[in-house]
RNA sequence: GCGGGUAUGGCGGAAUUGGCAGACGCGCCGGACUUAGAAUCCGGUGUUUAACGACGUGAAGGUUCAAGUCCUUUUACCCGCACCA
């Protein structure tokens, strides 16, 4: 009976032929399939490992036999918070845990038996990997895309560091759901800004979800619109606003500006001076979960100085509020009370003036209610521009800016430069030395990696953990051999998994990052599988870091993962999400130490569409172990069959034969496009339609070569579902291993050939009764063979005929009256 | 608020291009085997009706010979973004 104990014994065999090995030859015929790789923070592989690793080895393994030459690397990411928050509970240090863990779930891995090519293993925490993370930031700093900047940046009270603007949601923290506050400090960044326009283009091309495209295209967020210079009046000084209705610049009645921005103290009056600063300070205290808050009231206050319309050239007032965002567009906004419902409610709360001028053009009544923020229509109160469409007035306002040297046509993202630094140790070190003489050192690519000292005080207290280790901050300056001080964070671990994809194939490379031209012929990936919470963060990261290789001429390739899958979640019993407080947690190595991972694997793919999931159920467990046996019962019947000597192929094997071939090609289309439950259910259709034949003819009447051939390919066709059972079988069916090296099953078309096929007859559109007809009848005679079925009369009870409607080979309608 | 998605029997879920709704499985009912049970094998199982039939894919309309599928309106839930000028 299949169980553990098959699956071991085919894991050893599959080891020792090297199976998952990938062989260069055949680099012509390469699949790169790849799972998001696994973060050795549990000590436990869980039910969402499974989920991702099995039907996606399924998958593999369907490519390997259709004669593609798979490569299906796995590894661990392994740098990052969790190891250290819990060697900060423990006192186990993050190196011990981590590696321990890795441990663990490798040889978790290996009882999946999932056909992973652990030869290629990259594990993110140790040198020979960081030392090319770092490798990567230098270069990164050599093309001017690493920078440094005092930034007021999203800070975690609980984690102690620095988080990117991804790692905040809704306000908190993402990973300890701590409130954020803002911090500034000196921070290294990332300037993917530079690449927004790109990474929004790409995704065009890309086979990935509709949703992932959309959220990184919501994500990089970009506006097409105007800037125009607005002048302060009495200084000499200007500022810029960016807005996406220039057409609307007649109606300014005040303008905007973030409080942080650095104009505010230039502009503000000794009057307005208190009022100010007290304002600016308010909004430094806010947390972000206030900053967020739906129903907060709009607040601001007046700098006492005023700005000039650049258009009607008017005075308006120019206020400081926290409504504006310092770090989108030029950071100032021209308001319209008119025409933006922001910019009302405070006009109406301060007593601004509101001034329309835009009027509605498909309507005759204008009126003024000032609840209608009329989006589009024809400008009035404009001067020169009134009588344009809103779309003109764009274009025209603008042009007449720029020629004024007063404004011009701007693109705005909503993508901010990533910031990496992280005050934690647990993380691969940032290779910069800070010297008072030479200031800001890359480290030497000779010197790498900087390696993390593995005797730290890594107990957080607002400072980078290695800020306190002097053996690793004092150094010497590799420029003038002056005493030098390192920098002291660590990269964010995002940076590690950016890259990954490029390392796999190349692991053991101790010269280079990888070598060009092999990873050139290795990439991109073909097929790329993990959870859709990643959509925003790690595949923009990714895609980014791709592009700056390419630009630095490490590779041509622009995107690394062609086509794109998330698989669905799945939940507990209780149809919540599974977590230890709920106490609704299903452990993955009791059922696969019961049963077999087979059983497990099976149940996972047939109990969901895999891309929705959905929750556990043990009955569905239940009535898969009873699959497997009702499946091995059947096999081995097969298999054993005394050899009889009918050569006559009877209606009862031409019919099992037309199921299993029609049921092959689906199972073709199923597994091509990852969708496992119909694919095990043809497979039981398949196992339906065997025992239907073997009841209906007696042994000694059975075709048996014609049925132990079949056989031998229904085997292939489950093996990459069930890869130990079907080796299993493939073996007792009198065949060397291994069955992964045969060819998958295709539909042997002989078999489908029907002198007369069976189509429905509607009456109305509802069906009545089947017809059996020719094979490739026209559509006349089909009509005749209907008109003239005795059954006919019947459901018509005497209305007459309208019309016939006869859709080849599909069904017949007939109108009646 | 904006953007995207989902909704189908008692349950998980099928239906690839508008063409037999409910594949496959669970559960339930029945039969065979058995002293009996378990296991196994076979059959039935959307609702309603005695039956013919009628109705049926969240709700309401529409297009079509024909709608789970297309269009309009709408409800519930899920996800993403959220003062982005």
């Amino acid at each position: 009976m299949y169980g553990k104990d098959i699956d071991r014994k085919w894991q050893k065999v599959w080891d020792d032929e090297k199976i998952a090995s990938f062989n260069k030859k055949n680099i012509d015929k390469k699949y790169y399939c790849l799972e998001m790789f696994s973060y050795p923070s549990g000590a436990k592989l869980h039910v969402g490992h499974w989920y991702n690793y099995g039907p996606v080895d399924t998958f593999a393994r369907f490519k390997k036999m259709q004669g593609y030459e798979v490569f299906q690397p796995m590894g661990f990411d392994a740098f990052g918070l969790p190891a250290e928050n819990y060697a900060i509970k423990t006192g186990i240090h993050p190196y011990d845990s981590t590696m321990k863990n890795i441990e663990t779930m490798e040889s978790q891995l290996k009882a999946m038996g999932a056909m992973f090519n652990w030869d290629a293993e990259v594990v993110t925490c140790k040198e020979d990997y960081y030392k090319w993370t770092q490798w990567l930031f230098l270069k990164l700093y050599e093309m001017g895309l690493a920078y440094r900047k005092k930034a007021n940046v999203n800070w975690c009270p609980s984690c102690n560091t620095v988080l990117a603007n991804e790692q905040v949601v809704e306000g908190l923290c993402e990973r300890c759901s701590s409130v954020v506050t803002k911090k500034d400090l000196t921070q290294w960044f990332f300037k993917i800004t530079d690449y927004a326009e790109e990474l929004l283009d790409g995704l065009k091309e890309l086979d990935w979800p509709e949703k992932t495209k959309k959220i990184q295209t919501n994500w990089i967020g970009k506006s097409t619109g105007s800037i125009a210079t607005f002048k302060v009046d009495g200084k000499d000084l200007s500022f810029d606003v960016f807005t996406t209705r220039v057409d609307t610049i007649c109606g300014v009645s005040y303008v905007v500006i973030a409080p942080e921005h650095e104009i505010v103290d230039k502009i503000t009056t000794d009057e307005h001076k208190k009022e100010v600063e007290e304002y600016k300070e308010k909004c430094k205290i806010i947390t972000e979960i206030d900053r967020l808050a739906e129903d907060r009231e709009k607040t601001g206050v007046f700098t006492g100085s005023y700005a000039i319309n650049p258009v009607t050239l008017e005075k308006v007032q120019i206020w400081i509020a926290d409504y504006v965002l310092a770090t989108y567009g030029t950071g100032c906004v021209m308001a319209v009370p008119a025409h933006d419902e922001r910019d009302y409610i405070f006009a109406n709360k301060y007593n601004l003036d509101i001034k329309q001028v835009i009027a509605p053009s498909d309507s005759s009544n204008i009126n003024l209610d000032k609840e209608a923020y009329t989006e589009s229509g024809i400008l009035v109160n404009s001067g020169d521009f009134n009588g344009l469409t809103t779309d003109e007035a764009k274009k025209k306002i603008t042009e007449y800016l720029k020629e004024k040297k007063l404004g011009d046509f701007k693109v705005t993202y909503r993508l901010r430069d990533w910031l990496v630094s992280r005050q934690r140790y647990w993380g691969a070190p940032i290779p910069i030395i800070y010297c008072d003489k030479c200031g800001v050192v890359p480290v030497p690519e000779k010197d790498l990696p900087v390696k993390l000292p593995y005797n730290v005080e890594f107990k957080p207290d607002g400072k980078s953990p290695l800020a306190k280790s002097e053996e690793f901050v004092n150094t010497t300056c590799p420029h003038c051999g002056g005493k030098a001080k390192r920098e002291t964070d660590t990269l964010d671990t995002f940076v590690c998994s950016s890259w990954y994809q490029f390392r796999y194939p190349d692991n053991k490379n101790s010269e280079k990052i990888f070598d060009t031209e092999w990873i050139d012929k290795m990439l991109p990936v073909d097929k790329y599988v993990g959870g859709p919470e990643h959509a925003a963060m790690h595949l923009l990261y990714a895609r980014f870091i791709t592009k700056v290789l390419r630009d630095a001429g490490y590779t041509k390739v622009s995107e690394p993962f062609k086509s794109l899958v998330h698989q669905g979640l799945i939940l507990g019993p209780d149809g919540n999400k599974m977590s230890k407080s709920k106490g609704n947690v299903i452990s993955p190595d009791d059922y696969v130490d019961k049963y077999g991972s087979d059983v497990f694997r099976m149940y996972l793919m047939f109990g969901f569409s895999y891309v929705e999931g959905g929750p556990w159920s043990e009955e569905g467990v239940t009535a898969m172990v009873k699959y497997f046996g009702r499946l091995e019962r059947l096999l081995d019947k097969m298999i054993s069959l005394k050899d009889t000597n009918v050569d006559k192929i009877s209606n009862n094997e031409k019919e099992l034969l037309y199921i299993f071939n029609n049921l092959i090609k689906g199972i073709n289309y199923d597994l091509e496009h990852m969708q496992f439950n119909t694919g095990i259910a043809k497979i039981m259709e398949i196992t339906n339609a065997f025992y239907k034949y073997d009841q209906s003819v007696e042994d000694e009447n059975k075709n048996t070569k014609l049925i132990k051939d079949t056989i031998n390919k229904f085997i292939r066709i489950i093996a990459p579902f069930a890869p130990h059972f079907s080796e299993e079988m493939w073996n007792r069916a009198g065949n060397e291993v291994s069955v992964f090296n045969t060819e998958y099953p295709t539909c042997d078309n002989r078999w489908l050939e029907k002198d007369e096929i069976e189509i429905p007859v509607q009456i109305n559109g509802n069906v009545k009764f089947v017809v059996t007809i020719p094979k490739d009848s026209e559509n006349e005679q089909v009509e005749k063979i209907v008109l003239n079925d005795e059954r006919l009369a019947g459901y018509l009870n005497g209305r007459s005929i309208k019309k016939v409607i006869v859709v080849r080979g599909k069904i017949v309608n007939i109108v009646v009256a």
